[in-house]
DNA sequence: GCCGGCTGGTTCGAATTCGAACAATCCTAT
DNA sequence: ATAGGATTGTTCGAATTCGAACCAGCCGGC
């Protein structure tokens, strides 16, 4: 078997480990501040970034279907964790007039206040465990990548062709 | 508020962005090739990734504890698939001698077979949202933070500090 | 005005994950 | 050899996620 055909059919070993080692680092971030937060400030990991975009936002105050854009999860997720919120009473739904079907979200200033006491535990965290090991350059180059995934993503999910065969896209 | 207590309590502005995008960008990535495997090849991601492990390894077989270090997830969930993949036939439990407590999992030939269909299909994925994105020394750059990551979570795994300032228990 | 299509949210059931508790086995030091 | 402690894998219940189906309110053309 010639190195060629192995590479076209797999990946190139390190290529292939970077891969795997991003998967790996992601899940590992994820479980570690999910249950730093969860011990030490009874809200989940989603629940934590709701409370961020909402205060980061005009009004504090957004519509369901952008919170589940942003955190990218499922519609029906973030109604199940607004309902949770809202029992804990961090969050406020209200109609607003313009959009009778619309639902704002609304930060409350318990929830606002929650969320400043949540905050500094896990900044603290991402500073040590993702943002210590880059440097100002690293940090751009970062992000330009990112940049570049989320644009082939849109790209994919605009364009949602299958795999086999087209590998060749002879029109489009 | 000065803008340095600003900081010191969240994060300057830009790099807030690149840990938000993170996020974003790793969910996505999630969720896309998840989907697409599930469509076309009836199999989850989590299961594609044990699959893989397994054919990477000697004896295409490995240990229930070491698969779910591998994939980074709870033992139980280990179980669980790997009860879902054996019904599925890809994949089979025995018992190694050496430690009777110990199961090794194997790949089956159905499984491998599988997985050898399955595999063009997610790694033109990965090539073309993830890894066309990067240079050889954007993936070298790539891989000494993932190294850097990596180390920072062993750290605080093997040290689980709380952040300063953690609530003291006799409170609770 | 009014009908088809779109969008925003919710509801529902299925799938998956987690962590804690458990059982069995191994290991080490006495 | 043997008790105590660690490790391996499973079981269980709770939490969360997803997608599809659904309902309502909005918007375009007729």
């Amino acid at each position: 078997m010639s190195a060629g055909d192995f590479e076209s059919r797999w990946l190139a070993p390190d290529v292939n480990s970077v891969w795997t080692r991003f998967l790996q680092v992601t899940h590992r971030l994820e479980h570690h501040i999910d249950r730093r937060l969860q011990e030490q400030h009874g809200i989940t990991h989603t629940q934590y970034e709701i409370l961020v975009r909402l205060v980061d936002s005009d009004e504090r105050a957004m519509r369901m279907s952008d919170l589940a854009d942003s955190i990218v999860t499922a519609k029906s997720a973030v109604t199940y964790q607004i309902n949770k919120l809202s029992e804990m009473g961090l969050v406020e739904r209200r109609k607003c007039g313009r959009d009778n079907r619309g639902i704002w979200v609304h930060l409350t200033d318990a929830g606002a206040e929650r969320l400043e006491r949540a905050a500094p535990c896990i900044l603290s965290l991402v500073r040590e465990l993702f943002l210590d090991a880059i440097n100002c350059d690293q940090a751009a180059e970062l992000d330009k990548l990112l940049g570049t995934w989320s644009d082939n993503l849109d790209e994919h999910d605009r364009n949602p062709i299958g795999y086999p065969g087209d590998k060749d896209p002879a029109g489009a």
